[in-house]
DNA sequence: GGTCTGGGCGCG
DNA sequence: AAAGCGCGCCCAGACC
């Protein structure tokens, strides 16, 4: 009934630490065995590429590829069986016995695993599966491997739509390869500017367990105006209590909060939290744990988040401050391509939905402008507010109030994620684009909508069942959203991969330093955050890489959404240092 | 000693 | 006052 693909090829873990390749047979048995040694796999894996171009089916990206990058290899395609899984087994696009079936195979479905930072790591064991965050738990041996394979792909042969669905497999998957990728070429990192800017702004580096100078002298302004010679700043309740005891009414410690307090308290502590947070999420201490030989090498979890964003694990490589970009610095003669989309949910929003107006009011750059331009609201900040309410379920405020005016001038946009609101109040599952689905709502939360609906049920229940219900459905308004951006950004990144790799090598004299084999003669992939990218290029290659890092976005805009009006633009600059303005 | 939770704040 | 989504990380405080 069914045949599978032929470009398929399996890599799986065979007995005694061996690697095993494999063709899927027809039936689902393996054909064409081959066991081999680990150190054989590389050479043979890379014979295999050059011929045939395979999908790699494997269980998951981190248990082989960091060891291929490290030897020199990588692959362009491949089917990650652990993160396909996890978005098939929620799948609303899919049969329900196809869905109990991967559900059955519980062993997939394995949690995120910590990282490690290399300090901790035996120097050998950086490209080790230890070092990668990954706990042996997939049953990753041949059997298994096509067990599961044969699942997924009829999974997806039975679901309503599978070509987005096998694009998102793609997607997701290639994704995969990227964080490794990633991770294996590191940011390239200026240590000397990092620490330029920590003694800029914290004062020269303390002995440990010291404040830095700055943030004691702080410290002790804010206890003399608040006449308390004691206090420590660092724990929120005492904190709380000693502004209430000098007077100054607030709820919590929150910057928010005490921002346009008038008290000569406030600027010196809304100073010191600034840098206390500088220092302990990324001063001195991060250097050292995360930096090594000019890179930093973040974890990427793909699929990391609901929706399908990526998370990160180890370093807060997408929470990196603005105010550290400077520190992400090309090698001598290489250069950093930065690129990232303008708006990139609302255009999501406005191609998923046909929106024919609001992909009007975006074409050229600025949509918020464009929506000012015709003469929806009267400035940018205001058409700002009221789409990011749209997209986030804003009521109150100033995007209550905007929010009903986009309803009238955007009703196709709006109905969408209206629609997506009103289903998961009710419970209900929504879908990305490419049709990535809500996991069900959890047990506690139906358990309170079900007692809300007793007879005898409190105003209390009743209240708290309309605010959880009202909860998830700014959720899942929000998901369709995020996940369908976060699909065209795997597919922007997917498709500058794809033209990167075929740029050229340059001159051996004009290698990166730091980019490992693959990476330090020609231009990659060395950041993504959401919606932005930064290439690390080497100065001949940087218009190239701009060229295609724009191509891409054309691309998957077309991949994504056929005929669609939607345009990408992007915000791009070709710069030694990856700094904003 | 360890683990867990909430506050707070960085990113999109 | 964070109004409205999604994260990770650090710290203090509570608890075992």
């Amino acid at each position: 009934m069914r045949s599978v693909p032929h470009d398929l090829r399996i890599l799986a873990r065979g007995r005694d630490g061996r690697a095993v390749l494999a063709l899927p047979g027809d039936d689902g048995r393996p054909v064409g065995i081959e066991h081999m040694d680990l150190d054989e796999l590389p050479g043979r894996l890379a014979a295999v590429e050059r011929a045939e171009h395979p999908r790699w089916v494997w269980s998951d990206a981190r248990d082989h590829l960091p060891r291929l990058l490290a030897a020199g290899v990588t692959v362009e395609r491949c089917h990650d069986l652990r993160l396909v899984h996890q978005i098939l087994v929620h799948a609303a696009s899919v049969p329900s016995d196809d869905r109990a079936a991967l559900l059955a195979a519980a062993a997939w479905a394995v949690p995120i695993a910590e990282a490690t930072a290399p300090e901790q790591e035996g120097a050998a064991a950086l490209f080790d599966l230890e070092a990668t965050g990954r706990p042996d738990q997939v049953p990753a041996d041949l059997d298994e491997t096509c067990a599961e394979l044969s699942r997924q792909l009829r999974a997806i042969d039975g679901a309503q739509d599978p070509s987005r669905l096998r694009l998102l497999a793609a997607a997701e998957s290639s994704g995969a390869i990227i964080a490794c990728e990633l991770r294996a070429a590191g940011i390239p990192w200026d240590v000397a500017e990092h620490e330029r800017i920590l003694v800029e702004h914290l004062g020269p580096r303390p002995s440990p367990g010291a404040a830095p100078a700055r943030m004691a002298e702080l410290a002790a302004e804010v206890r003399e105006a608040l006449g308390d010679p004691l206090l420590s700043l660092d724990s929120p309740p005492r904190l709380l209590r000693a502004l209430h005891r000098a007077g100054i009414d607030v709820s919590s410690t929150s910057k928010w909060e005490l921002e346009g307090i008038d008290h000569p308290a406030i600027a010196p502590l809304l100073a010191y939290k600034r840098l206390s947070r500088l220092l302990t999420a990324n001063g001195w201490a991060w250097i050292g744990g995360w930096v090594r030989d000019g890179r930093y090498r973040p974890v990427y979890v793909p699929g990391g988040v609901v929706t399908g964003r990526w998370a990160s694990s180890g370093g807060g490589a997408l929470q990196i401050p603005r105010l550290l970009r400077p520190a992400l610095r090309a090698d001598p003669g290489w250069t950093l391509v930065s690129a990232d989309v303008s708006q990139l949910e609302p255009r999501v929003l406005a191609a998923m939905s046909r929106d024919g107006e609001m992909a009007r009011a975006g074409r050229g750059t600025d949509l918020y402008a464009g929506i000012v331009a015709a003469g929806v609201v009267a400035t940018r900040q205001e058409a700002k507010v009221g789409v990011l309410g749209a997209l986030y379920g804003g009521t109150s405020g100033d995007s209550g109030r905007i929010v009903p005016r986009l309803r009238e001038v955007f009703p196709d946009a709006m109905r969408l994620v209206d629609r997506a609101a009103e289903i998961g109040e009710v419970g209900g599952t929504v879908s990305t684009w490419l049709g990535r689905s809500t996991p069900p709502a959890d047990e506690r939360w139906s358990a309170a909508q079900r007692a809300a609906h007793q007879v005898d049920a409190t105003s209390t229940e009743q209240e708290r069942a309309r605010r959880s219900a009202r909860d998830r459905g700014r959720f899942t308004r929000n998901f369709i959203v995020q996940g369908t951006a976060a699909e065209w950004a795997l597919a922007w990144m997917a498709l500058l991969r794809q033209e990167l790799a075929a740029f050229e090598p340059v001159a051996p004299e004009l290698a990166a330093s730091g980019s490992g084999p693959l990476f330090s003669r020609r231009a990659h992939l060395a950041f993504f955050l959401h919606d932005e990218v930064i290439v690390h290029a080497p100065l001949s290659q940087a218009e190239a890489a701009a060229a295609a890092i724009r191509d891409a976005a054309d691309q998957a805009g077309r991949l994504l959404f056929p005929g669609t009006e939607v345009d990408f633009p992007l915000d791009l600059a070709i710069r030694e240092r990856a700094v904003k303005d």
